[in-house]
DNA sequence: ATCCATTGCACAAACGTTTGTGATATATAG
DNA sequence: CTATATATCACAAACGTTTGTGCAATGGAT
């Protein structure tokens, strides 16, 4: 029978039973027409929540200063309104208190995150990690932190980067495709979204957006020229899948200068890899079987190249007096291989830092203007190939 | 003269000017005594602002649905009290309408943010790169970001990084320290933070924090034991700044292991760099002048190694006939540099996941007791040094 | 018909900031 | 002394969520 009193009538007779709400029972009076439940804890137990150990917040400075929560935050952001003394004195308190600001809170109002999101195919070769270092140190530079995040060179991995990233959680976003992705739907989906986006060394053409290129088809020109400038007649090129625009561009770039030495490119030469050493070998192998020789390999990246001068070593073939290599981007190992490899040197480290700065200039300036930059390589002679003859 | 009326007691007299504030007139009404702004725009243009295009919020969602904020949370989270209708109907309009939440406000009202710090003296070398790869593969396994930071070695950088971090962005930090760290103040000044910490690779002893080690000195003494079974008698050993932890353990390992095999430790043999070339060449060429002749050089990481043994070629010294060459850490190049370097695989990569993971579980158990963890790596033989003889 | 339990939703506070604007005290001019 | 300007501060809304609890409708048991 209960004897529980109305809080609105203070009556005890009339209570009603009125059903169990998570677990408590509750009551109605039916003279007032008013629900409640028994409650014992008086609203709970803020106070005690004050000892709680809670960064120091606006309102604990404000609470010890005696003024307002508007004056604390006015006073640390140097706002005029505020005389010099009261803003003296708060900043005092504030460091006194170690008062940190609420950076998510600060981000809610603000809108804005200071973070740029880096989808980056791998980082445990130099040749992206450098990309990204580059992509840091400009960021910091600006107060921007760097949120990564792994692809490791699938699509799938990509896309579902990409959706986690753009939950309101990045000011701008820097991406380098994988190696599997050829379609760019899910680009296209978040370009809607006022989050800028910037793709570097590996992008998709007809995308809308800003784009930071190596330069490819240059680097290639320049490689191959100096194989023909050392008197290559057969230069086989390795590169990578057909579909994508990296591989297009050195072709190109190989095939262009081909074709100003006059010499007819033979689709033989011409071989496409996954990038793994068996597929590699293989090119190769096909390559050494050929009539006439093949006298240089242009491989389309460094690591490649050190895979093919250890494979031709190990088969007792000089290097580059039988056979010239070429890589292509400059990594560590080329200078450490014996002989040591001739390569171009893709400026890893500038593309990241252009990267970087073109995507902070959008979002700063809110220009949504798309740019292109490329980055300029360097052709780098070692001893992996025969010096060119004097013209 | 003003010809205002009091928006209190609708009167037009006794209205006198009372300042001037932000540019606009301000009134005083001398009867009800109350101060006021002429206000043309009727309280921000809310309505336009609609059709701005934020990204779609809950609120948005509501209105199209038809109910509460509340309940369109509650139908998004699967919570019981949302009929199985409402919840699907929702779910339709809210993936219509794009709807993402926001991860800013989530973080504020949760206290959580799902990310983790990362403070890495550097990414540009394969060494630390491979642990932060590590540490972003268990992360986002578990929902987590990972925003990073460069210290570049530089003790100042560290601090400043920290601070940037700490503040309430993250939930947990991984922290690497850099060669010119030997206080740890900074770290200490953080620990009162509800943010707990895990230090790897490179840890102050002392803190009462998490850590996660290579195995520095079983390592050492494993080379050290593999060169003195090839018969080497004099070792020199190149180590890294004194004041290292990471210095000491090697050290050590070292020393216990010519004691076992009761050689008695020359000081001479032992050199510390600030891994500088110059500084590597000078006292490799300080060790070559020595009598009795140095036989075998055990250097503080692979990079020092690979020069060295450079450096020894060109002097025309052979590898290992005369002197046997060891590296520590397993990188890449030591792969591919002639001969192949010996050295001790630091699992670097196994490091940054066991960071990650324990700092994961303490997050997420909020157990506070610190845990140190020793990653076990493992001898490589490779060319650089002399096969040990059967004993 | 009366009482109670369950279901399904809404209200409002809270997270920690920033910011537009109101309000008071004081200074200055006439 | 009166009328206005300035300096300094406070109020309250807003950012987009989550969550404790209130309330009404429905249905079942006595």
């Amino acid at each position: 029978m209960p004897r529980s009193r109305c809080p609105k009538c203070n009556k005890t007779e009339r209570i009603l039973k009125s059903g169990i709400i998570r677990g408590k029972q509750r009551f109605y009076c039916k003279d007032c027409n008013y629900h409640f439940t028994l409650v014992h804890n008086t609203r709970k137990s803020k106070l005690e929540n004050n000892s709680n150990n809670r960064p120091t917040s606006l309102k604990d400075i404000a609470k010890a200063a005696g003024v307002s929560i508007t004056t604390v935050s006015r006073a640390l952001n140097n706002h005029p309104d505020i005389s010099k003394e009261t803003r003296h004195e708060i900043r005092q308190l504030a460091d006194g208190m170690n008062y940190q600001p609420n950076i998510i809170a600060q981000s809610l109002v603000n809108r804005s995150t200071s973070t740029l999101g880096v989808i980056i195919p791998n980082l445990e070769t130099t040749f992206f990690s450098s990309m990204l270092s580059g992509i840091q140190h400009i960021a910091s530079q600006s107060g921007y932190r760097v949120v990564i995040c792994q692809s490791d060179e699938s699509h799938l991995s990509e896309i579902s980067n990409l959706q986690a990233l753009m939950n309101n959680m990045i000011d701008g976003l820097l991406i380098c495709h994988t190696l599997e992705t050829s379609t760019f739907d899910h680009i296209r989906m978040q370009m809607n979204r006022n989050i800028p986006i910037v793709q570097f060394y590996r992008v998709a053409e007809d995308l809308e957006i800003s784009k930071i290129l190596a330069d490819d088809e240059n680097g290639a020109s320049q490689v191959t020229e100096n194989l023909l400038k050392s008197g290559c007649k057969r230069i086989a090129i390795l590169l990578g899948p057909k579909y994508l625009p990296i591989t297009a561009k050195r072709e190109a770039g190989y095939l262009k200068m081909l074709k100003k030495w006059k010499i007819k490119p033979d689709p033989k030469l011409v071989k496409y890899v996954n990038f793994s050493n068996d597929s590699v070998t293989e090119a190769v192998d096909g390559w050494l079987a050929m009539k006439p020789a093949v006298d240089a390999i242009f491989s389309i990246s460094d690591k490649t190249a050190v895979q093919i001068i250890r494979h031709l070593k190990s088969k007792g073939i000089k290097i580059p007096q039988a056979i010239n290599v070429a890589g292509f981007g400059n990594e560590y190992t080329g200078e450490i291989v014996e002989p040591k490899l001739t390569t171009f040197n893709v400026k890893t480290k500038e593309i990241g830092e252009a990267a970087a700065r073109v995507l902070l200039e959008q979002i700063i300036s809110k220009e949504k203007q798309p740019k292109t930059i490329l980055i300029k390589g360097e052709f780098i002679q070692r001893e992996s190939t025969r010096k060119p003859k004097k013209m």
